[in-house]
RNA sequence: GCCUCGGUGGCGGAAUUGGUAGACGCGGCGGAUUCAAAAUCCGCUUCUGGUGACAGAGUGGGAGUUCGAUUCUCCCCCGGGGCACCA
């Protein structure tokens, strides 16, 4: 062993050899214990950034962790490939997308190699690879067929300019970020999963992970949103239009039912539609609400609207005609489209029914009264007695429920029935870079599924998107076909699906990643499946762990996979946030600096004044901290740190700065000190080993200060232990060996003995920090005299009897404060303890003239004397 | 707007889940070593008052429960994440 600590040597050989012998390369053994650690797979964006580097050494130290207890561990890679930053940056650098992303994989795969991961490499693919997205098209057409996909229209953002279809994210306080252009709403043909026919499973299997953060689960179930509620007709008989027919609704509160005083549809509601056909003003809300984007956030925070129709519908219990009025707080997307507004008692409807001058009729005995006066208070809306409301007055909310249920039910007009916030998943997407959707539109036949012999449908990889429209409808190459079943000419779907889809299932494909006969194979995949641990960021929380959990049970039901869920124990990854600096231009869009490149100016306490960019010294806007993504550009690339302190330090510096569930605003002041400490466990070994390795430790001859050593190193094991195998607290456990280095560095050295119980400490110190820092953990175990790789050595054992101590130190208290330390035998009695505590010199000064009324002792740790 | 998580020294964070607030590290200050620097080592470092022993205050703010609250309860403020086409 060098006397010099230098990462880069000893990472590299550490690397070469884990190579050379293929250590991280598992298969399916059955009679070993096996252990499937998976990290959430990264977009190939172009560099790595500290989000990936904490979730990958994260997976990595769990992984390594689980293989010294002797398991079998799988810990692989891949690329979730298709995605919208590729077209992107094909339109900005006029690239083909599966160019740029080919070579964003390579540059990153590299990357990731330099941190040492202890994945099996043999198993890594791309999402964009048609044999991998041939199986995806492959289930498709199986879930198509058995009526899980189906076809209907949804709403999209639509920029006028650019005639394209825009995510979300492209939509800047309404307007297209391109084109600066006020966006529409505009519905389109889609195909969906039924997700919602899973709805109930979904939430019930949340029941049965354990091991999931309860965050996460409150989150899935708050998202799935069960309601149980009713369903009511309100029927009308509409001569201006021509037409009868019922309106329904779905209401959690049937009891308020009798104080409906109108009802609201949503603008796209097609009952607003024929109310517009005789209406131009009413005609104009409805354009006027198609302004702005689709996302609930934007829908949820516009002003509340409405607009007034001609039309009436019935009270299904009076007879009543309830006015009909269109507003854009009901959204089309949730239950029928439609509510029965009762404003007495629910606060959207009565600021509704305030501004719009509607009637509001009191129908539950709440505690704020009989009345419901301005302006609202919470309790309007509490549950009650019935009153105002005929036959049902004097009853509580269930047997109101059940009564009025029952009225509707024989009146035909209707039904308790549960309500899922959950919608059907639309996965069609007009854009080039993703899995083409296997569709063949037929004029005779309809939808025809491509048939297996025909997939996979592969995407053209050659093409540069121009931002305005999808490029493959432009491309009859791609899109003129045959129709499978009747060989007349048919259009190819030229829709892609969302990238959602691939992210859905790539866990259970690394089981068999090279399998050409099926999406899986069966026994690998029932061989690994479920995962062990899952390990990710926490803004897939609900999306794509509810999407996966989903695949993993249409996959169960197809007879793929027997376990019902994919995901045993999860672990949600807080994010690594920077600031964010932008410029806007004339056109409204605007442009993100990366921090890097950003100087910026603070007072004397530190506070953030302005800031500025390096390259032409003038100002940016600052933009608040945000979770590193591309489109802020507020990534920051570890490529840097890497180079300048290794692997090694990065690893242990990044799981040195915070608990992994917790958010992190990146900085790199205290990377040094990570370096620091592996240079003093580095010399403290090459020390040790220079003197020459000392023989067996005898415990049963020790001295009072080896007891002492002995027992900070077996202090330090039951730490990491806890803190590694169970509570995944790499930072405490980081700390545990440090604080054994401080004692082990001002350890006696002077005898044999010394040096074996020296020996101990540093073998453990190795040991413990070998799944966090493996590299310098290889060298130093070879050193300490071992002939197996340290990745095999088994994790330590705690030594009970190494921890026990004759005296405790308590800590003496007076009304709650402390006034002393007392030092005691560890066996000492409650009656001793107390007559230690009452004569300690400064008990007596502070209970002095005061009566003492009670005397807490807790063992082991304190004596609380109350006095006054 | 809705759902969810968080807020502790100058900074990252710790506190065995109701029992010594600030472990461990960064930074800072002082010292040793050195011709000098780097590296390394030693000491101090929550705030206020005091030369000091020590005393008081203190975990976003306010109230409460308790012998004792960072931890439990209620109200409020601020920040992060998600909101179905970013991934």
């Amino acid at each position: 062993m060098q006397e010099q600590y230098s990462p880069r040597e000893i990472e590299h050989a550490a690397q070469q050899e884990w190579e050379r012998t293929d250590a991280f390369r598992v298969e399916e053994t059955p009679d070993r214990d096996t252990y499937y650690c998976l990290s959430m797979f990264p977009y190939p964006s172009g560099k790595l950034h500290m989000g990936h580097v904490r979730n990958y050494t994260i997976g990595d130290v769990i992984a390594r962790y689980q293989r010294m207890q002797g398991r079998n561990v799988l810990q692989p890679m891949g690329w979730d490939a298709f995605g919208m930053p590729a077209e992107n940056a094909a339109m900005n650098n006029q690239v083909a997308p599966a160019a740029w992303t080919w070579s964003n994989i390579d540059y990153m795969r590299n990357q990731l190699k330099s941190l040492g991961l202890a994945i099996d490499w043999s198993r890594e693919f791309a999402t964009c690879a048609p044999d991998y997205y041939r199986w995806e098209q492959w289930l498709f057409t199986r879930l198509f067929k058995k009526g899980v996909i189906y076809r209907k229209n949804g709403t999209v953002n639509w920029d006028p300019v650019d005639q394209t279809v825009l995510a979300n994210e492209q939509v800047i306080d309404g307007r297209g970020w391109r084109s600066g252009a006020l966006v529409e709403k505009r519905e389109i043909p889609m195909y969906y999963f039924r997700i919602t026919d899973y709805a109930e499973e979904l939430l019930s299997s949340l029941d049965d992970l354990p091991g999931w953060p309860e965050q996460v689960k409150t989150m899935q179930r708050n998202w799935i949103g069960k309601s149980v509620g009713m369903e009511v007709h309100f029927p009308y008989d509409q001569a201006s239009i021509g037409r009868d027919g019922k309106l329904k609704v779905f209401t959690t509160r049937p009891d308020t039912l009798m104080g409906a005083t109108y009802v609201a549809v949503a603008p796209e509601h097609p009952l607003a539609a024929q109310a517009a056909e005789s209406d131009p003003q009413l005609q104009a809300f409805i354009e006027e609400c198609k302004r702005g984007g689709v996302s609930e956030a934007d829908i949820a925070t516009q002003e509340k609207k409405g607009h007034a129709t001609r039309l009436f519908v019935e009270h299904p219990l009076t007879g009543e005609k309830l006015p009909v009025w269109v507003a854009n707080y009901v959204l089309m997307g949730y239950g029928e489209g439609a509510v029965m507004a009762v404003p007495a008692h629910d606060e959207r409807d009565f600021a509704f029914a305030s501004q719009y001058g509607l009637p509001i009729k009191p129908v539950i005995r709440t505690s704020a009264g009989d009345s419901t006066p301005a302006p609202w208070q919470d309790a309007y809306a509490e549950k009650g007695v019935l009153i105002n409301s005929d036959e049902f007055d004097g009853l509580d909310f269930d047997s109101a429920f059940t009564a009025i249920g029952e009225v509707l039910k024989q009146k035909e007009l209707g039904e308790p029935r549960t309500q899922f916030r959950l919608r059907d998943w639309g996965i069609s997407r007009q854009r080039y870079w993703g899995c083409p959707i296997p569709i063949i539109h037929c004029p005779s036949c309809g939808d025809v599924p491509v048939p297996d012999d025909q997939l996979p449908v592969v995407l053209p990889e050659d093409v540069v998107p121009d931002g305005a429209g999808s490029p493959l409808a432009k491309m009859p190459e791609f899109y003129e076909c045959t129709c499978p079943s009747c060989n007349q000419p048919a259009r190819r779907e030229t829709d892609t699906m969302d990238t959602f889809v691939e992210s859905s299932w790539y866990f259970a494909r690394y089981a068999s990643p090279h399998y050409d006969k099926g999406m899986v194979d069966p026994t690998a995949a029932n061989h690994w499946l479920p995962v062990d641990q899952y390990i990710g960021g926490i803004e897939h929380a609900i999306l794509h762990l509810l999407y996966a959990r989903f695949f993993h049970k249409l996959m169960r039901d197809e007879g793929l996979v027997d376990s019902d869920e994919p995901f045993k124990n999860l672990l949600t990854q807080g994010m690594v946030l920077a600031d964010t600096y932008y410029r806007i231009d004339e056109k409204g869009a605007r442009t993100w600096y990366n921090p890097a490149d950003v100087e910026v100016e603070t007072d004397s306490k530190g506070k953030v004044l302005s800031a500025r960019l390096r390259s032409d010294g003038l100002p940016v806007e600052i933009g608040g901290t945000e979770k590193m993504s591309k489109s802020k550009n507020n990534g920051v690339d570890p490529q840097a740190m890497i180079d300048q302190y290794g692997a090694d330090t990065c690893r242990l510096f990044m799981m040195f700065a915070s608990p992994p569930d917790m958010s992190l605003e990146w900085s790199d002041s205290g990377v040094e000190g990570a370096q620091r400490f592996l240079r003093r466990v580095w010399r403290l070994a090459h020390q040790h080993i220079t003197d020459g390795l000392p023989g067996a430790l005898d415990i049963t001859s020790l001295n009072d200060a080896q007891k002492q050593v002995r027992r900070a190193t077996h202090l330090a094991i039951r730490q990491a232990s806890q803190d590694i195998g169970q509570h995944h607290k790499f930072n405490t456990a980081i700390a545990a060996v440090m604080t054994l280095m401080n004692v082990l560095e001002k350890a006696p050295r002077d005898s044999e003995q010394d040096r074996a119980v020296l020996q101990e400490g540093l073998e453990t110190v190795t040991l413990l920090l070998a799944p966090i820092t493996p590299h310098i953990a290889h060298t130093l175990w070879q050193g300490l005299g071992h002939d197996t790789p340290v990745i095999d050595a088994p994790w330590p054992q705690l030594d009970e009897s190494a921890l026990v101590q004759d005296s405790l130190e308590l800590v003496i208290q007076v009304n709650g404060k402390l006034r002393g330390h007392i030092q005691v035998p560890a066996d000492a009695s409650r009656e001793d303890v107390e007559a230690a505590a009452r004569s300690n010199e400064n008990v007596l000064r502070f209970t002095d003239g005061l009566t003492i009324r009670k005397v807490i002792v807790v063992p082991g740790k304190l004596v609380n004397i109350v006095a006054n």
